[in-house]
Parts: C-alpha cells; structure tokens; sequence
DNA sequence: TTGTGGATGTCGCCG
DNA sequence: CGGCGACGTCCACAA
C-alpha cells in the first residue's frame, strides 16, 4: 500500500487509501519535514476568520505548503475553494468520531501529531509523537487543521475517505521574470518621454501626495505639471477617480493657482471612465506596456 | 512503478519517476477521463498572454483541471507562480530534446497525444494516440501546455524530471455557505435601518446611476435622499471616491438643488480616507457585516 | 503592524 | 463578450 521511492534522498512519498492513523502520521511526518504535503480524499471544510464558511461532503484536493499556507481545491475554478494564507500553523490529527456530531471543536488539547508553523520553528513536536492514541482505524476521521492569529483564522478539513497523501520534498531556487506590468509601461515612458507626449519632461515618479504616490510627476512643454497615472491594461472609472485624488491633493498642496494636468495612461478606457475623464478636465493617452513589436 | 488502487471505480491513479513516455500517456489518459491531473517535479514555465514571464528550473506542483483550469505552485505562497484560467485546452507530449535549445515553440505539428477544452469536447485525441512516437525514452522531455484565446495566452511546462504523476477522478457536489459578506452587511441593515441612523427608510438596493450601481438608496427622517456604499471591511482613499462618484452621478441626474447625503458604512476607515470624507461632505457609519455576537 | 495600490488578479452579475 | 465592482482577494513595499 505504501510506495516510496528513493533516489539520492527521499524526494516524494506517496500512500494510497491509507488508514487514517497512517494518513496522518505521513502528513505528520511531511509537516515536520518541511514538505509540501497533498491529501486527496471526499471531506468537508469548516472556516471562520474574516468571514466564516462551511463546505459539505465532495472530494477535494488539499495542499499543505511548509510556509504555512494552506489550498483546497475542488475539480473547477482557478481559485481555492478554501485556503489559508502563509504563516499558518498546520496540525493534523484524528478524531475518534467520524459521524454527524454538530461541534465543530476539536478541543485543543494538545493532541495534534505535527505542528508545523511557517516560521519552521518546529515546537512542541518532539517527543508528543507517542502520545497520539491511534484511535480505531476504521471509524477514526482524519483532520487536517490550519491556524493563525492577527488575524484569528481557522480552517478545518475532515476526511470521510483518503484517496492519496503525497508529501515532496524539493527546491525552488528558479526566479520569475515578469514583462508586461505596469513598471515596464513607467520604464517605457521614462526611456522615451516624447510617448507620452512632446516635449514631456519626466521629473520623478512616486512622488508623494497628501493621497498618496504619483505614478510620474513631471511637466509639459510650457512648464505646466503634469500628473501621470498609469495602468497597464484597459481601466474603468476607479483608475480616473484615482488620478483625481492626486490632482485635487496636489493642488492643494501647492497652492497651485495654474491647473494642473492630469493624464491617465492605459492602452485604453471604457465610456464610462472616458466621460468622468472629461468631466474633470483629465486627459488620456493611450499606451502598451511594452512595444507592440 | 506504476501502483493504481480500485474499488469501485478507479478514482486516484499515481505513477513514481515515472518515464516521460509513461507520465505522457497516464496524463493525457487522465485529461481524457476529464480527472484532476497532478504532476510533481523539475520543470521550467514560460508564459506568454496578457503579460509574459519566464521560471527558471525548479521542484514545482503542477495541476490540471478538468475545466482547464492550470495552476504551478512552489512550496510558497498562496498563489500559484503560474496559472492559466479555466477553459484552457491542456496539451501533453514529450520534446525529444531535452537540452538547453532556444526555441520556445514546441511546433504545433498535432503531435499532442491528450487535448482538452474546458468545454469538455474530446475532439481530436481518439485515434491519433498511435502515432505518437514514442521518443528516447531517457532523453525525452514532458512538456505541458495549456491555452486559449480571448485574450492569446499559452502557458509552457517542460519537466527536466517527474517525481509524480497522479490522476483523480471525483464528485464535488458540495455548497459552498459564506457569511460575513457586503450582502450580509446590506441585509443587517434593510432589516433594521435603523443600525445606520435613526428614522433611515431603505428605498432600493442596486439603484442604477450613470456612475453605476448604488448599494442602498433612502433618505432620512428629513427626507432627504441619502447615499450609502457598503464595504464588508476596513476601507481606504479607493472606497470613499467609489461613493463620491454616486453621489455627484446622481446629483446631476436628479439636478439636485439640495445636497445628497453620502454614507460609508463599513467597520472603519483609515485616516486617509477619513480625512478625504471631510474634504468631500461624506459622512462615515461604523457597523460590520455580521452582529458581533 | 498598518496603509496603499498593483495584479497575467479571479469571479459573478448584468447589459 | 465587455463593463463593473466584490473578494476571507493576495502581494510587495513603505512608513
């Protein structure tokens, strides 16, 4: 039932339709390994935190990641179903009963096997090990349980059945490079003003407002400052309302009896934010955030 | 090598190291069976879409869902480092070469041996399973490639090795109950207006203005028509000029001579946002989405 | 820790 | 399909 394979050092584990004590001493073990740990199996899940939510029965894939994050995934959607973010502490355990008992406690009387917080201080996982009961194996329920605080959130996943439990073991030193974000259409225009319009003169970006920061603050050809927003795809009327805010907070700030110009950046805007656009004096250029080659 | 369990049905499928040629066919078997495709190992992802990114070589999870949906995890963070959204069609083959050439395109020669849209049209995959060749078995590359159009986007997964291959066949029929919602929050207070201010009468929800959708339309005790925007948290500068942009569409729809009256309820507001609802006559009522027991 | 805004945001609703 | 706004948004970065 239980498959390993070892090559250099263990890399993956993998048992299928284990018991529930066995499911939980290997997701125990993957935890205190610092593995990413997969249970695959039909469960419910439980959360309260910001919101609160309960899931019924249905089979569901569970990632238990050693930062401490936490993704149930049903067979649709690109989003979790359920999730906890980094910096959760994992516990699995099993719970005696695996019936219909209404309390969602699972009295927290220490009894969890493998603790696992995303700081990898591995605490108070030593020598409880022994005193885990193997309850019954065939009425026990697996539970896998993932906390934080700050704040205070719980998510709770009870397993009718487990199909599989994987726990990897690997590494990522692997970088991203990302093209196409908002940084490189500011670098573009930065490199080439005259994209923006003739004569532009880029004088700082970020620059700081009593609303907040300034995508590129400079000024045109006749001296004017212009404020620049920029955003690296179609934008609605939030990102006008935006530039707004930086305009009105700049022309307080300076006293400015001129006008100042504003100017909105995207490769394109909807009506709606085209007409609060003019509504407010604003203006809009259109551009990509890198070369359409 | 190869370990499947069945009880009824066969519902989890795992392979170990397995071959490329063999991780090929059990993957492309698992996309035809519309399962949840998992695999575990080295690999490099390129993307290419709305935004374009290259990930150098490292231990990743991959998963494939049967609506074609693609996500790549690292054993950190929340969000995947790559992804694709459901409706993708999944692709799978083996490169010959495994090396380090530069050309990124796998040559759309139909030599993919599983496709599948997320529409769940198997078209395409019956009969030309035999004229995939089966290439060096030790030099071969697994690659994974998953796209769609509206907007052009591909997402490319070469494997340097597998550690897993697993498919899951499953049922999900499970609800997802949420509460702490902003609809919670609007129903607290239809139920009792009250909770906003004394005398408040709740005339629509949804109301409709040339700036968009009002979440509650009333007025006072004076009868003067009040404005109200619902955030289910803390809000910042963004949420106080969402309710600006309301409140001035509708005092030029309704050519109001007498000043509308413009609330933010949430469970509170940060400093900047208060002082903006100052600038702007707003005013601030602090409730949550749920009855704090 | 909190504030602020970007994101290949995703997702649902509606025209 | 596009517009629009919510989301347990997540996330990086700055104060």
């Amino acid at each position: 039932m239980t498959t390993s394979r070892s090559t250099q050092s263990v890399r993956a584990v993998t048992l299928e339709r284990p018991t529930p004590t066995a499911a939980r001493d290997a997701i125990a073990d993957g935890l205190e390994r610092e593995a990413l740990v997969t249970v695959f199996g039909r469960c419910t899940v439980d959360y309260d935190g910001r919101a609160s939510s309960q899931l019924a029965a249905g089979d569901r894939h569970v990632m238990l990641k050693p930062d401490g994050a936490a993704l149930v995934h049903t067979d649709e959607g690109q989003q979790p179903v359920n999730w906890q973010p980094p910096g959760c502490a994992h516990d699995v355990f099993c719970e005696p009963v695996a019936g219909e008992d209404e309390s969602d406690e699972p009295e927290a009387d220490g009894s969890g096997s493998g603790s696992n917080s995303g700081n990898g201080n591995d605490s108070a996982s030593s020598s409880d090990d022994v005193s885990d009961s193997d309850t019954d194996t065939d009425t026990a329920t697996l539970v896998l349980e993932s906390t934080r605080s700050t704040p205070e959130e719980r998510l709770l996943v009870r397993f009718q059945n487990v199909l599989q439990v994987s726990t990897f073991a690997g590494t990522d030193e692997g970088e991203l490079t990302l093209s196409g974000t908002e940084a490189d259409l500011r670098d573009r225009i930065l490199e080439n003003p005259d994209l923006l319009e003739s004569g532009f003169t880029p004088l700082a970006t970020e620059r700081d407002t009593p609303a907040g920061a300034i995508d590129i603050y400079g000024e045109d050809d006749a001296g004017r400052t212009v404020i620049v927003e920029l955003k690296r795809r179609r934008v609605g009327p939030d990102a006008v309302s935006q530039l707004r805010r930086y305009v009105d907070a700049l022309e307080r700030d300076l006293h400015a009896d001129t006008t100042l110009r504003g100017i909105l950046v995207a490769p394109s805007v909807t009506e709606r934010a085209q007409r609060l656009l003019g509504e407010h004096g604003l203006e809009f250029v259109s551009l990509e955030p890198t070369d359409s080659d």
